[in-house]
DNA sequence: CTTTGGATCGTCT
DNA sequence: GACGATCCAAAGG
């Protein structure tokens, strides 16, 4: 991070809506900004909907995937494993299913109230490299399902402070799936140390290893 | 460093 | 009634 405080902007709508096999990699090396809180998104995961045996919106709209199926720009936020929550960015059209899970993220500001958030944190990169832990740094719950992340001044919004997206993200196979396991939808920034480090310490395989 | 098992409950079949 | 888009502590190399 610069030694001076960078000027934040929010992120430019079209950046978002499209297919989150687009918008995903874009996604990367953007902020979440919540409250004192800040983290730059470092791993993400496409979820394409309808078309998608292992999204949530496979099988039609239910109750907990309403905000998947409404307008783009917002959090979608789902409970899981009976004690975790999950945070993704809706990014179709309303009436079409569609968001990219973030996966990780690099504390940026605010990181005395995400030290307190997550006890079980011992180093640095433990605090938000993981999709439930970073829900957890950033106080992200129910609460905050079909928050509008484009509107300053939310509870949580996205911004970018002009840090554009790796022109060449690593990419992977998804992590957690039990379907669908076989495609390279998973997208980071190569090197970062806050990249997940995958369920049974499966090592993330970037194309060039 | 890696591997293992357990926690815990809303959602959909 | 089964199963998660997961995390963590503990134990072993």
């Amino acid at each position: 991070v610069s030694p001076r405080a960078a000027r934040l902007r929010p992120v430019p709508a079209r950046l978002l809506t499209g297919d989150p096999l687009d918008v995903a990699p874009r996604l990367l090396n953007n902020l979440l900004v919540r409250g004192d809180r800040v983290v730059r998104i470092i791993e993400v995961e496409a979820y394409r909907g309808m078309e998608d045996p292992a999204s949530h919106a496979y099988r039609g709209p239910t109750k907990r995937n309403a905000t998947m199926f409404g307008p783009p720009g917002r959090l979608y936020v789902y409970f899981t494993y009976g004690m975790h929550w999950c945070a993704n960015v809706v990014c179709r059209p309303e009436g079409v299913a569609g968001a990219v899970l973030l996966r990780a993220a690099a504390p940026i500001a605010g990181l005395e109230t995400m030290w307190s958030a997550r006890p079980a944190a011992k180093r640095e990169r433990d605090l938000c490299n993981g999709p439930a832990k970073l829900c957890q740094a950033l106080g992200v719950t129910g609460e905050l399902d079909g928050a509008d992340l484009l509107r300053p001044g939310g509870p949580i919004s996205l911004c970018t402070d002009g840090m554009a997206p790796p022109p060449e993200p690593a990419f992977g196979p998804r992590v957690g799936i039990s379907v669908a396991a076989e495609h390279p939808w998973r997208f980071w920034v190569a090197g970062d140390p806050n990249v997940s480090a995958g369920p049974r310490g499966s090592a993330p395989m970037s194309p060039g290893c």
